[in-house]
DNA sequence: AATCTTATTGCGACTAATTGCAAAAGAGAG
DNA sequence: CTCTCTTTTGCAATTAGTCGCAATAAGATT
């Protein structure tokens, strides 16, 4: 597991302490290669050990995000999903009508990035940004 | 409250029934002229009449959102927080250190939302968008 | 290897938000 | 005005996520 290594020397170079814990919850977030919600890395989790517990996925899932190693993203299903920042960043385009989730490009966000470091001063993280909306296939049906 | 009544009318001719609930609740969104959590809308509700419930607040504002006559915003506080669609558009700046959120100008939004509904057909929802990141004051302190 | 400091964990309680279901009530038809 | 059909509401239970705090254990020092 490489990269889960590598998390875990990013991890300790700024201070933090490795537990085994932490080691199998970035280790389930970086082999799956696809957005989990906190309740997959903590059943995953599970099946390796007892000693886990769901407040603690949570809390290293916060933390991940905080160090800029993971992203958070909350897809409308009414559950929060994580993934690695090594997956290329995209757009989730989220239809609030029929609830799908359509993956766009991000070209356009590079423009958007610069431009609210040189207005702001703000470190924008666009790489899975989420953006409400309608989807084609609803607005082309006759009545909402 | 004439805004309040085009919401009622534009809600009644798309099919939807119109209870004191549903009026009280708008009524709250519309002449608040800010971002208001479910709980105070509930609460300044609740001050006119007993015969509510936090149940039917969170369905009706999720009703406007679905309607497109509110957006629904995570600024990180750990409540959701809503405004009505007349509110001039821009873009939430939310720091994920300090937790400030900064207000910007969003004239870069528009060549996006063409884009999107060029490319992908998505009619794309940006009047209140909530950006991550690192504001410049968090990226200027010596260690996180 | 033993000790120490303090970050981290697990637990249980708590909060924000959602859901299923029976009762209530809006709106159209007669 | 009354009846009927269907939407909407209120309630209670449930879910996702957070928090305070005492116990545990990383990792540094010796």
């Amino acid at each position: 597991m490489p990269y889960t290594q590598t998390f875990i020397q990013t991890l300790r170079g700024r201070g933090y302490r490795i537990t085994p814990q932490r080691e199998m919850i970035i280790q389930a977030l970086v082999q799956n290669e696809r957005h989990m919600t906190a309740e997959e890395i903590f059943n995953q989790v599970q099946s390796l050990t007892q000693s886990t517990n769901i407040a603690t996925v949570y809390r290293t899932l916060e933390l991940l995000v905080d160090e800029g190693l993971a992203c958070q993203n909350d897809l409308g299903s009414g559950r929060v999903v994580y993934i690695t920042r090594r997956h290329g960043p995209h757009i989730h385009l989220i239809c609030r009508q029929c609830g799908n989730v359509i993956d766009a490009d991000n070209q356009l966000l590079e423009p958007l990035r610069a431009w609210l470091h040189e207005q702001y001063g703000f470190e924008a993280d666009l790489h899975h940004i989420s953006i409400r909306g309608v989807c084609d296939t609803c607005l082309s049906l006759p009545q909402s």
